[in-house]
DNA sequence: TCTCACGGTTAGCAAACTCC
DNA sequence: GGAGTTTGCTAACCGTGAGA
């Protein structure tokens, strides 16, 4: 071994630690039996592998959304009928896209607007399903009824510009909050970021230093409603003590992130920071 | 499932207020 | 001082219930 070493020598399986003569830790071992890796490769790694439990674990179960195709439904649909149709699509079965009730079986009208907590709101319901039938949001064959693949859809998928929505949480959320809140929430989808779960312009944008984040008079002109009805219905979209979009004020800037036990892109777990952020929990 | 009338709720506007 | 937020008022919209 053709280098200056200090006298602390330490071997074990064919491997030297040493400090040399810069007083820097090295270490020195047969290429035939041992290769290098880096503290950032291990931890990489290490994410990869809790990721990949994660995802094979038992998810929560979620429907999902297409970021890109939806503008076409809020367009047809009122704010209220768009969180009528957000909470419809958690019963949407695998593959087929058909309503369905827990036991599988179709669901019938009465079905829909127990569902919707419409139970006594017949022309409400009927007005909601003639418009989603009139525009392919919803699809009638043989009694049966079938959400439009292209706009929302249950099972795996690689399409990236798609939003999950955790049923539990939306059929948490749908209980405690108005179905036009939940439209409104609806109307943000095509804007999370990837990443960040972030409210933004540009929500396919890689590089975080690029996020054109969305302030409350740009976000409520993405969405078409006025500044101050954002200002007075995002702090009532919460479901028990958790609120389904932070706010986040730096310097004097204000920015959104939806919270992602209820929407979110990824196919990993979501961060700590992510999931800290939520906690409202007080000292 | 549709129509209609009614009442309650919501969104938009503008002014006042707050914060940087 | 200016930009952003809150608040009060009001018109428009939406949901409701009854009836067909």
């Amino acid at each position: 071994m053709n280098k200056s070493k200090t006298d602390e020598h330490r071997y074990f399986d064919g491997v030297f630690s040493y400090t040399d003569e810069n007083g820097e830790a090295r270490i020195s071992a047969p290429a035939t039996t041992h290769r290098v890796i880096s503290y950032e490769q291990t931890e990489a790694y290490k994410r990869e592998q809790a990721a990949e439990k994660w995802r094979r674990g038992r998810q929560p179960s979620f429907t999902a959304t297409r970021m890109r195709n939806i503008h076409e439904v809020y367009d047809a649909l009122t704010t209220a009928q768009c969180g009528y149709l957000m909470r419809l699509q958690c019963s949407v079965d695998y593959v087929t896209g058909r309503l369905v009730n827990s036991d599988k079986s179709a669901m019938s009208y009465a079905d829909m607007r127990k569902e919707l907590g419409l139970a006594r709101k017949k022309s409400t319901f009927s007005e909601f399903l003639s418009a989603c039938k009139r525009n392919d949001i919803i699809t009638e064959k043989d009694g049966e009824h079938f959400v439009n693949q292209r706009y929302h859809f249950r099972g795996a998928f690689t399409d990236p510009y798609v939003v999950k929505a955790y049923t539990t949480k939306v059929k948490h959320v749908y209980r405690e909050v108005k179905a036009a809140d939940i439209g409104l929430m609806y109307r943000m989808l095509p804007y999370v970021h990837y990443d960040l779960n972030a409210l933004c312009d540009n929500p396919y944008e890689d590089d975080p230093n690029k996020i054109r984040w969305f302030n409350r008079k740009s976000l409520a002109e993405a969405i078409g409603v006025d500044p101050a009805t954002l200002g007075r219905r995002l702090p009532k979209m919460k479901f028990g003590d958790e609120y389904v979009i932070a706010r986040i004020k730096v310097g004097g800037k204000e920015k959104y992130t939806f919270n992602p036990n209820v929407f979110y892109r990824k196919d990993t777990k979501p961060s700590d920071d992510l999931i800290a952020m939520f906690n409202t929990k007080e000292a």
